[in-house]
DNA sequence: TTATTACATAGATGTACATCTATATGAGCA
DNA sequence: TGCTCATATAGATGTACATCTATGTAATAA
């Protein structure tokens, strides 16, 4: 029998480096390249490389090869699922968890 | 100048942890003390209070002294806090996002 | 084809951390 | 006071991981 909620542990860890924030933070609402990543944070285009290929293992961003570059995005609908799903384990009794609890677009 | 989004990021590396997911998981609803809950995981005692100074640390739990017995529950509010912060930054676009952003209780 | 540019992967290294055993602290009881 | 039970802290140890340099790979340009 294996622990549970492996899914969000993976979601955590993830999330659980400053600089993977911060490449989440920079390619949250628009498509970069490495290059660009690389020139906005203070680390080298390997380590770079590196977290996107854990975000990417976490299906926390979207990849796009476009020629030489390869662009990346947040996966916005993949952190909102994962965020639900922490609130409803974690915080079932919230306001927040009520909230999100709404059936989802009916009709 | 720091890098951004300390906050969550100490959330996130406090879910980080399949032990400590359980432990939160376990004391959600209700207010365990130290020894149910190292009967409940798999580690030892000491494990179990490690764990349990992190969840503290980050205000993920509330303590309650009674006697010799220390009793544990989730802070939900404070969990619903962080999982709302990371939606609205890193999911700014998601419905998830949207439901949260309505004005919390008027009148 | 050769050179260059963009990114990924390999290997090395230091640090953070999850866990354990042993021990300290502190409360209640005899 | 001394004893026992509940929890916290200290110290040790092995593993995971963030980062670097060096190198591989694949696409474009000359």
């Amino acid at each position: 029998m294996d622990k549970p909620q492996t899914n969000s542990v993976d979601f955590a860890k993830a999330l659980a480096d400053p600089t993977r924030q911060q490449i989440m933070q920079l390619c949250c609402c628009e498509w970069l390249n490495v290059g660009q990543i690389v020139e906005a944070v203070g680390v080298s285009q390997p380590t770079v490389s590196h977290h996107l290929a854990i975000l990417r293992e976490a299906d926390l961003v979207k990849v796009r090869a476009e020629g030489k570059h390869s662009y990346y995005t947040i996966n916005q609908e993949r952190v909102a699922h994962c965020c639900g799903l922490l609130l409803e384990v974690f915080a079932p009794e919230s306001e927040a968890a009520d909230r999100l609890k709404v059936l989802p677009s009916s009709s």
